[in-house]
DNA sequence: CAAACACATGAACAAGTGCTCATATGTAGA
DNA sequence: TCTACATATGAGCACTTGTTCATGTGTTTG
């Protein structure tokens, strides 16, 4: 993507070395889109909710579905998303799966963002 | 939304309880929605950059835009969103707006996703 | 094997999002 | 007040996303 040659800011001297050297301490690219990825996935109330469920308890899909008022479909849609980003396991048991959280990171995570909504 | 009656998985009287139990410890809807709404500002390769670059330095406008190579209009925009979710203040001096993160629990919020990001 | 159940998945569509472009607002200096 | 600069904002558009509906896959039971 081009850009446009806008003239900037002329106190370009000063500001340049703040810049550069905020420059030189960022993560590189990849992993700030990583990280981006990551929080778009606790970006939706569904799959956040889904979370705080199987925080509580180990679930198959059903009853998060029943729980939730969704239809399974979409609980099994929103599962597959955080099971592709590690964010749950499973286990299959005759015709059921159930679901529950990987780690403690997804606590962790979830509990920093209520700490900031209920401030 | 109207759901099909599905019949659930049978072995619902166990379940139930379960569920149930689950239930009442769910934060409420509403809750649940704002930290969805939270994390979907950090789910932006664009806002996340601008987090990172502020977490070093209080840098304007311009400058934001320079080190991260996009228009200013674009980084405009994004700002506005940071500022409206309370994760970004702003203090003006002259022509320029200098930007700044709002308190610690972005940092800490950031964090916690770079942590599961790096396992 | 057939039937029933739990779950997964693909297509399609409506709603949301982030960018660009053009323009407006606010500020400082002549 | 006129001009230049820094930033903000509105409209439009391409792209993404979450849901629904229909159907497919995998497992157990008869």
């Amino acid at each position: 993507m081009e850009l446009k040659s806008v003239p900037c800011c002329e106190e370009a001297l000063v500001h340049d070395a703040a810049v550069d050297r905020v420059r030189q301490n960022l993560p590189p690219d990849e992993r700030l889109y990583d990280l981006a990825e990551l929080f778009k996935i606790f970006g939706d109330s569904t799959r956040v909710k889904i979370l705080y469920a199987l925080l509580e308890s180990e679930l198959c899909v059903c009853d998060i579905a029943k729980l939730m008022e969704v239809t399974q479909s979409a609980v099994s849609h929103q599962l597959r998303v955080l099971k592709n980003s590690k964010l749950v396991k499973f286990r299959r048991e005759g015709k059921t799966v159930y679901y529950s959280l990987a780690d403690s990171h997804v606590i962790h995570i979830l509990d920093q963002g209520m700490e900031h909504i209920c401030e």
